[in-house]
DNA sequence: CGTTGCCCTTGATTTATGTCAAGTCTTCAC
DNA sequence: GTGAAGACTTGACATAAATCAAGGGCAACG
């Protein structure tokens, strides 16, 4: 990922050549190791990031230590940086690298005082951001509507490909269960059962979808 | 709820008198009858609101008809305002009026074209979502990783004031229910175990923290 | 009044999912 | 290749919450 790829992300494709510049002059890049924390929950927030490569969970702890994943990042993607627009600006969940990973952290003064002169940028974030809150909308209808197999079934559909109907998870079948709020237990009794009803066939990490239509019908019973 | 109360409210507090008036005068106030519906998930979004008198509930349908409160709108407060920054710009939940309620409608491109040309009302707004990002985790992870009278103890400590330790609930216990995703009878079963426990008194829609102390303490076992 | 409708409660039962425990399979280091 | 650690699976069992069913209390309304 270099330099013109970065620029054209939607939190920098607003910004004129020399605000850009500033920005990525000010940036600070660091490599993570697997199990690297990159920060807690709670902790002052200086700084949101852009996850160059490997992946990173965003997660959150409940009092008894049981962790739930909010997000895994991608490469490509940017975290914590609404967190630059709150009052008191810590962080809200914990962030720690899956992988070896590599990641840009932008100051958020910088940021946000280019934002103070530039509608068109600020407008770009406000996109990100009601779309950001429109999946977090979607996260908790699934949560509060629907069983944890609807959760699964929804989350191999999103992640199946229009053509292929061959998946190839990214991410172990643990943290997948996380994500979703169901116990590895329970995912794996739940693809056992779809791959005896003849939906998918699995081996490891590859999943194959074999009737797309049954699978929707899922969702809907 | 007159002008010089609206004029303060976090969205219209940073416009300019001129600004302020432009939007002022293209809003269109409305009266909705109990049971009313203003506008319903998937429709074209052309408007967002605030609730100048009466109740609001924003809600989702399941595949089968079951209802999920997302939230409670009280008056003085804005709704469905993020919508107009997303693509397609369609509203994700549907809202009905609880009581007679009066609402004003406000143009999105007229506040829209403003914030093109005003950073600082347009970082009101960015911190105004970034404030409802943060509580929407919350609510995600009160679903994911609390159980339901965790969630239901909750929300009495959220709604008891500093120095009174009554609750006037402004809502009906079935509405409370499901904005905290439980069944009825299952709240009920939970206040009377409080009651039993000692730890609150109930009769109607009032109830009386009598140990806040033990209350906390429940949300951490 | 009485009755109608709604909200709330209570009891009995079911069900999905979690928990605990054990075992297999895979990967990877040495 | 061997061993260790971690990922995944499976079975037996426990449990929170949902469901089903019935009834009580209360306000509104003719």
């Amino acid at each position: 990922m270099n330099k013109d790829e970065i620029r054209k992300l939607h939190l920098f494709a607003a910004l004129d050549a020399q605000q850009f510049d500033h920005v990525s002059e000010t940036s600070v890049a660091s490599k993570l190791v697997p199990h690297q924390n990159l920060f807690f929950q709670g902790e002052s927030a200086s700084h949101f990031y852009l996850l160059v490569s490997g992946q990173i969970k965003l997660y959150l702890l409940s009092p008894e230590g049981e962790e739930k994943i909010i997000d895994i990042i991608q490469p490509g993607q940017f975290f914590a940086e609404a967190v630059m627009f709150m009052e008191g600006q810590r962080y809200p969940v914990n962030a720690t690298a899956l992988v070896e990973s590599e990641v840009l952290a932008f100051d958020n003064h910088v940021y946000r005082s280019i934002i103070e002169n530039s509608p068109r940028v600020s407008l770009a974030v406000l996109s990100d951001f009601s779309r950001r809150m429109h999946f977090m909308l979607n996260e908790i209808d699934r949560l509060a509507l629907h069983s944890a197999s609807y959760r699964f079934v929804y989350y191999l559909l999103e992640n199946v490909s229009e053509e292929e109907s061959q998946i190839d998870l990214v991410i172990s079948k643990q943290t997948i269960a996380s994500q979703l709020s169901i116990k590895p237990e329970t995912l794996s009794r739940i693809l056992k059962r779809l791959r005896s009803e003849g939906l998918v066939e699995a081996d490891g990490r590859q999943i194959k979808i074999l009737d797309r239509e049954a699978l929707r019908a899922v969702l809907l019973r």
